[in-house]
DNA sequence: CTTATTTGTTCCATAAAATGGAACCTGAGT
DNA sequence: ACTCAGGTTCCATTTTATGGAACAAATAAG
């Protein structure tokens, strides 16, 4: 094990729930050795990827690991674009909106704004979720082929909801009416009582792609908001694929009344 | 030199303006040997320090640096709880606001939220400035003692305008005011026509202290404004400290109308 | 105030990894 | 087919990391 490796285990660590760590939480989370452990830690520090909290052993991530990750954004320009748009229409329809990205069979956010009304969806980002079992990541996976699909889930899945896809037939039926309608719809899925609505758009430059995702309480919105909401994303969404000449996004869909997907 | 140095200098490369790099940028910017270059670049992008982009062989910042630099925000949550303020204030005044620490002599943004108006001041968060020719860095600066002061800058100085401090009496008694009257005031210093009021906060229970900042178009604020934006931002800070106990936040000082500091 | 106990640091010989020069690919342009 | 810049791989040498144990410091308990 290279002190790489080491040193990207312990970014690892950090979440939050787990804002700081010592050496101790090292021993135990990583099962290092602990002169390894506190080695680790004052050699990250005096690098500059760690600080130490006031005067106290514990140690946090430092102000150059947040500016450097600031620049993601940059780096992954469509991530900006795209918050853009969330950012307006969160902003207009006073939910929650937010955007999140695919790394394998998870997906997570990167960027949230949070919605205007005293009863909103909070979303804490840096969290993970099953790709399969979130509106976003239902977008994102219906940018891939069926087979594509079936090659990632070659193990199954384990749904952890009812009104989550059941087993990979179903999940692939989802998919084929996301490609059809434009959009990801999921209801109670990971918390009862949500509904979210996702648009995927990329950047075939990159190979980057995103998800745009709007958030709200399931019995706060009538039909003909979620219309617009489905219509505001698209329309969002449709002006990035015309930038980065997505071909995977499909413009001419029109946005109909129905059901989950 | 170890590897740990070696990456934290490449993610050092990184910034808005170089947001990937290549085997041979490094070469350039580190002076290190190319197999050197390759073989590191490789490594971070195996323990998920970096991504390639696309298939290209260009490295950027990968997700995990973004998700633990967000850490940073829960992880100093002073940090939240100004930009939670200076967010509700940029929101109601329309301008440009942002929160910022200091490391050093510099100061450098932490997070930022635009101004609403046509013409507003845009921030590039995460570049680096002077910190005692910065309305933010004053604001800090000011809550040190004269000799600290004195002894950050023992090698002097060099203005970049000539509405900045023009030698060390000259900011001392900036510094001075700002202790006085609450707050610190730039026009026309990094940007010619912008004007910014900064009122720093801390928490001594981890060390760390932030200034709240609202950026302006000088033309666009009545005088009126601008004092309602000084007392937002006291009122904001005056929470902070009350809950973190900061000693060094004076409360009992009344908003006047004043010259620059 | 003294003694356990937990937590963090330092030391050292061994084991492992990084280094850098050169040879070797790869792909775009001529 | 040739050139050339950018990138990768190889290998013997040098440097660094490792982990157990002794040591020190901070914290809790008596």
């Amino acid at each position: 094990m290279t002190i790489l490796s080491a040193a990207v285990a312990v970014l690892r660590c950090f979440s939050t729930t787990r804002p700081d760590v010592t050496v101790t939480d090292l021993v135990s989370l990583l099962g290092m050795p602990k002169s390894n452990a506190s080695r680790l830690l004052r050699a990250m520090r005096d690098e500059g990827l760690l600080e130490t909290v006031g005067d106290t052993k514990r140690y946090r991530p430092s102000v150059l690991i947040n500016q450097v990750g600031q620049m993601y954004r940059y780096a992954a320009s469509l991530i900006d674009r795209a918050d853009t748009v969330v950012a307006g229409v969160s902003e207009d329809v006073g939910h929650t909106g937010y955007i999140s990205v695919r790394r394998g069979t998870e997906v997570l956010g990167v960027t949230a704004h949070a919605g205007k009304h005293a009863l909103r969806v909070v979303t804490t980002i840096g969290d993970r979720l099953p790709a399969f079992a979130s509106s976003t990541g239902r977008a994102l996976l219906a940018r891939l082929s069926d087979d594509d699909v079936r090659a990632l889930y070659a193990n199954g899945f384990t749904p952890p909801s009812v009104t989550s896809p059941q087993d990979i037939s179903d999940l692939l039926a989802r998919l084929a009416f996301t490609r059809a309608s434009g959009y990801a719809e999921s209801r109670n899925e990971a918390v009862s009582g949500v509904r979210a609505i996702s648009v995927a758009v990329g950047d075939p430059a990159t190979g980057d792609e995103v998800a745009l995702c709007i958030s709200f309480p399931d019995a706060m919105v009538a039909p003909e908001e979620r219309l617009a909401i489905i219509r505001r994303l698209r329309e969002g969404a449709a002006e990035i694929a015309a930038l980065t000449n997505d071909a995977l996004f499909n413009t001419a869909i029109p946005v109909i009344a129905e059901e989950n997907s």
